[in-house]
DNA sequence: ACCTGAACACCGTTCAAGT
DNA sequence: ACCTGAACACCGTTCAAGT
């Protein structure tokens, strides 16, 4: 929050290699931009060193570990959510209307990260009942006070908990791994056939394979979550 | 398939150190069993060989690299479906059986390998129409030949389809993180009420925690298939 | 106060060499 | 035919040392 960059020091403008000093926050960036570019498998500290013009043994000054890394890099891309103007950590428009916000901000989080997205669904989370891709404290105080504040009793609420996050995974995981990148090697463009899968034994997967590639992520999301929304609605009765 | 033990070869009778020569699934199953013991990211050629009682080198007579052998761990462990009694390639009776038995048999693997099940769910599939958890071109060919058979149209089947394996990555991801274990780290037992997430923020968090903590997997994965084919149902008319 | 060099224990992987 | 030893290039992480 701290504005330090437009004081009257003389410093020269960036001329390539200028480096504006270490911090937390600018370490989690990168580590984001690095994943999203070469996947978490590529990612080692003395990458993401190289990265930001630095040895990787300083980043320990900000970081105890790869492992907290990681769940720093989560977390900074899931704080995202709150400058999203769409999405209201307080409801305005009725339980419903906030389901939907927060449903499709997630969702544009998930495909503006796709790399990033399966840590946001696998990394552990510091609560067995934190459920991704809701990962913090906050949101999940925010989702059951929209339910119970619109009718829901506290088994309703913290039912419509669960089922909103195993939509959200379940959907989001899988749209992000049909992007192609999926999580994974991201190497070998491998633009020769050679594995082009044989489908000479599975005549209805020949039959179906372009309905089967068309990508409908955003109809079936809507779709779904539709259902969800109806579903609790009809538990309010 | 090959009985080769009973031969009248003049073999010791394993004094603790007799290993029955390495191929390709004995290493896979050996993988898995590590992974469930200690976690992925444990698991390293050199560890793996050890289990073996064998050198990390040997192990790439069998297995190209390290991200091929997770492949082949999450490949064998899938495999186990086909000898899942409960669980038929062919309808026998009724799509709605054959769905049932399909969840049902996929939400014992995820229990039965929690720490295997988030590689299940995120690995790279062989194309990007193959979702997981159905993760071979002969499981998603059979799907959709019960579905067809069973009436619905090809864009139903493959809409079926999906909507089926998003709801099953959901629900069996986060109910395998939930398991404690999670993926990761798996270490720090740590007794100590150290980071016992402090709520005092959070009254609603903090008066609903025995409810969030209640473990209903069960029920829920039940409801929500049971929404799932109902919403199906609906759509053969 | 912040960054680095050197070092340690470990990796994945290759390959020539052993039996 | 199957396994291994030695080696290479890379890791994560620690710590004493530099500025």
């Amino acid at each position: 929050m701290v504005e330090s960059g437009t004081s009257a020091s003389p410093d020269m403008g960036h001329p390539g290699g200028d480096r504006p000093r270490l911090d937390r926050q600018r370490i989690l960036e990168a580590g984001a931009v690095f994943i999203e570019e070469h996947g978490v498998r590529q990612l080692s500290m003395r990458r993401l060193g190289a990265e930001l013009d630095v040895e990787a043994m300083s980043l320990y000054r900000y970081v105890p570990s790869r492992e907290d890394l990681l769940d720093g890099i989560v977390e900074s891309v899931v704080d995202e959510l709150y400058s999203d103007p769409e999405v209201y950590v307080e409801p305005r428009y009725g339980w419903q209307d906030y389901l939907l916000r927060l449903a499709h901000g997630l969702r544009r989080l998930a495909v503006k990260h796709p790399q990033v997205f399966p840590l946001i669904a696998t990394r552990p989370a510091e609560a067995p009942w934190v459920r991704p891709p809701l990962r913090s404290l906050r949101w999940v105080e925010s989702f059951l006070r929209a339910m119970t504040q619109a009718g829901f009793s506290n088994e309703q609420a913290v039912e419509a908990y669960r089922a909103f996050s195993s939509f959200l995974i379940g959907n989001l995981l899988l749209e992000v791994a049909a992007l192609g990148a999926d999580i994974g090697p991201v190497e070998d463009p491998d633009p020769s056939p050679s594995r082009q899968a044989d489908l000479t034994d599975y005549p209805l997967l020949q039959e179906l394979q372009d309905l089967l590639s068309e990508d409908r992520s955003k109809q079936e999301f809507d779709a779904a979550l539709d259902v969800l929304l109806d579903r609790l609605d009809g538990q309010l009765g």
